[in-house]
DNA sequence: GGGGTGTACTTGTCTGAACAAGTTGACTCC
DNA sequence: GGAGTCAACTTGTTCAGACAAGTACACCCC
């Protein structure tokens, strides 16, 4: 999932004052350098003393901005030898891939949702576990079938905590973005992710949902989110058609935030 | 992906002098206590004035050892409010996502490989893209079967780049691990990856070598591998059967802070 | 030329200090 | 009791200085 050109840093929800953090601007400043090529790949960047002389920043504020972009797997160091530029583009991580719709419209999809049904049941023994919750508390369960440029794409069934039931049932049945209006309407914020990365059949309501035959190949994305406080809001199995959205990792031997593992985990 | 108990620190490639970097010995620490159930989910952490107490060490290094943890996804962090434990395991890292063997031998499985073809040819367009080459420069094409616990799990279709071609051919052809190979005979340590994840139908090769019916879902990551300096050393794609491997990812909406501040400077 | 040496450069680690910004919990007041 | 206030606490950001460890490149010697 290549990222589109969104400025992270501005997204630093602190009012009007966009920019006064030093390290971002400074990280915004190469990455901005880098996509535009004046730093191309396996070039290397100027010194941290350099930066920092030039940004009028300490060295440790030059740092973290560099690091930054490391994290993003922007460019790569070795103690001893100036910073190398290893990509040119840049992904996004977090709402990307906790948010459908935001993914979509970040690279230029129309996206359109539509809600099947929405029933309150007891959670099953996954859902419980998953949003901590006890087994056979009350949860709030969504068939969503999602298109992007008119293409059933993707079929979305969701466990939503009890806390945001309410809140999941009051949003129309086309709502785009579950999470945006969280967010917007309830001061409900996703903050921490984990996810699910695997490959199955479609099974016979998949199949009919998105228009393909039972048994095609489908890519699966479970998730939970949580809030600030590390308190679950959903638990969601998302099912893609083959061919249609590819996740993008990169990693480098000092950080990584993807991880492999057997069979269901 | 449950951590085995492999001390990071000690990788660090530091000679003898095991545990002198003292953020590393402190966030070892953190995660054993975390791990052990010290600090169960969704607990608070001890601030970071404490930590520092504790250790005799400055803010700057206990910052250092709790953006490890906070990258790995196992703490979160919000200004103002005490860190808290997102969850219990720790998944692996770099060597897991890029190397086959280490990661199956970290979980305990039995991995085998065979070599069926080892080829010179020249690249393909996008061979040469993503290894950095001129189109048409020559590779090492390798189609590899490889096992778990002895079922035939994965498909494996690399190109190496003609720098690295010679190490390859000269490994046996049950070698478990090209990787491992390369870095301990060769000094070629991969040390960037990126990666690419999706879902297709089994071709005929494919389901002929997994043992499966043509169209069966498979679940493909593509990768390439970079030295130290940023050199491509291989692009591979590897089509797992479904069911048999799920990849994790774990993200949170700060802006990575990986990077330690740290007053340093 | 080839190969080893050494120095200047650059990143990695660590300390100590200060202020800003957000959270938490106790306290007060109606 | 409920709601608002406030102070203590905690993380976020930034600075300046110091040394360790590893790299790169010019230089020298054979």
């Amino acid at each position: 999932m290549i990222m589109s050109g969104i400025p992270v840093g501005s997204a630093r929800g602190r009012g009007s004052r966009v920019g006064s953090i030093r390290y971002v601007e400074i990280a915004e400043a190469l990455r901005a350098a880098i996509m535009g090529g004046e730093y191309p790949v396996g070039a290397r960047l100027p010194s941290e003393s350099d930066l920092a002389a030039r940004w009028a920043a300490s060295r440790g504020t030059v740092r973290q901005a560099v690091a930054t972009l490391a994290a993003e797997g922007l460019i790569g160091s070795r103690q001893g030898a100036r910073r190398i530029v290893l990509r040119q583009e840049r992904k996004h991580s977090f709402s990307e891939l906790n948010s459908f719709a935001q993914w979509a419209e970040g690279v230029g999809h129309e996206v359109s949702s539509r809600f099947l049904s929405r029933v309150r049941r007891p959670a099953t023994v996954e859902e419980a576990e998953r949003l901590a919750v006890a087994p056979g508390a009350e949860v709030l369960a969504v068939l969503r079938l999602r298109r992007l440029d008119g293409e059933p794409v993707m079929v979305e069934r969701t466990a939503y905590a009890q806390w945001v039931a309410a809140a999941v049932e009051a949003m129309a049945e086309d709502c785009r973005s579950v999470m945006d209006g969280l967010a917007r309407d309830w001061g409900v914020v996703a903050q921490y992710g984990e996810h699910l990365i695997d490959a199955l059949p479609a099974g016979s309501e998949d199949a009919r949902l998105l228009g393909l035959r039972r048994g095609s190949p489908l890519l699966r994305q479970r998730h939970v989110s949580a809030n600030r406080t590390g308190r679950p809001i959903e638990w969601s199995d998302d099912r893609y058609r083959a061919g249609s959205v590819t996740f993008s990792v990169s990693n480098s031997a000092v950080t990584t935030p993807l991880a492999r593992r057997t069979g269901e985990g």
